[in-house]
DNA sequence: AATTAGTTCAAACGTTCGTTTGAAACATTC
DNA sequence: GAATGTTTCAAACGAACGTTTGAACTAATT
């Protein structure tokens, strides 16, 4: 096994930390410890705590919502001039974020736990970031959707695609719970199982009269 | 206007407090500098910060829950021998919670927030309250809702529900983001218009095949 | 080998944290 | 109105916090 850098070792243990114990619950001697990495490492690499949190969501945010819109465009050009199928643009959105949440090694796993609770932060940096993140993503599926489901007027629209959120992020970011109110009947680890029974769900909802 | 007591005072600014910062970011020195009362005063009335915490949450949980199962019951007296429609299953679930988390004075609305960021805490007390507290809302409407939806397979049925609280704590938690997303376009003061939409949007989703 | 730039380190800075203390203030009972 | 129980208060406790510092170490460049 190589050995990973200082950095990468920090921005692992933060997740991890700020993951489980939130941005302010996790100190840095306590992320440090556990990188097996000098406390003041974090500031030469990041500068200040707030910077290390925004580095720990950049690494992922931004290949997660490129992979997003390349399966979009995927789905675009196989449908050629005809509509895309609502089932394919919640794949879509839905798919590559709750693999992510799955992947082998726990990181997703643990990296959606921590989106899951910055959405409700107050800090104005990170909710910025994150916003941000989803107009960029919202504004390419936004035109394929409103075809997709012209029964909605706008305002039941865009409270539809809240409720879409609300299901998907509740899904990535915690995936024990459903495996505990099932009585171990759901398995969380079936990821493909997981992305069809949410879009099916999903789709439902939306095309709902 | 009434003084309020010590007792409640701190009940207050601590769940705002609370719901804003988490509850590692909320300090009991900042909590009781805006209830204006004495920084001991909290140990006095509570024992400590944790349990100050519990207090908040059954302060306004036991209601909650007491009421949705006098609306689940309303519903089953009126269907008579006949099963009772899905949407009226659904409005005694996402209703009463949805009503309180847009009432008057804004505390809804916090303690809704407030019990966002709590879904994903760790601490073991606060799981096992809040589990404790959904199972045995749960207990009551899964007979119901088996028979109102029974082409799901176990495994899809709790699938859904899982799906089905990630978007009403979404739309609990977090009243403003979509105003946001919908540039102004959707009202979250509507509350009746919400739940409405809300309901109509899980029923579609549950009953998708 | 000397110099340099990049990185790691132990130690300390001043704050703020949850909690405790014991006296003061208040209310209630006899 | 003295005595008793309840509540509030200012002050302090040790521990943990984010951040800074300057020296020590490492590895490449001259």
């Amino acid at each position: 096994m190589a050995k990973r850098s200082t950095k990468d070792r920090i921005l692992d243990a933060a997740e991890a930390l700020f993951a489980l114990n939130g941005s302010s619950g996790a100190s840095l001697r306590a992320i440090t410890r556990r990188a097996k990495v000098n406390l003041a490492a974090v500031h030469y690499h990041f500068g200040s705590k707030d910077r290390l949190l925004e580095a720990v969501l950049a690494r992922r945010l931004l290949p997660l919502n490129a992979e997003r819109i390349r399966r979009l465009e995927t789905y675009q050009k196989e449908a050629g001039r005809k509509k895309v199928r609502l089932e394919n643009i919640i794949e879509a959105m839905v798919g590559p974020a709750l693999r992510l949440s799955r992947d082998e090694n726990k990181r997703g796993r643990i990296f959606m736990r921590l989106l899951g609770r910055l959405v409700l932060e107050p800090d104005a940096r990170i909710q910025n970031l994150l916003t941000g993140q989803f107009e960029t993503v919202l504004k390419k599926f936004m035109p394929l959707l409103t075809v997709a489901l012209p029964h909605l007027s706008p305002e039941d629209f865009f409270w539809r695609l809240h409720f879409l959120v609300g299901s998907m992020a509740h899904t990535m970011a915690d995936s024990e719970r459903i495996r505990l109110i099932s009585g171990g009947m759901c398995d969380p680890d079936d990821t493909e199982g997981t992305v069809q029974c949410l879009v099916t769900f999903l789709c439902g909802g939306l095309r709902a009269k």
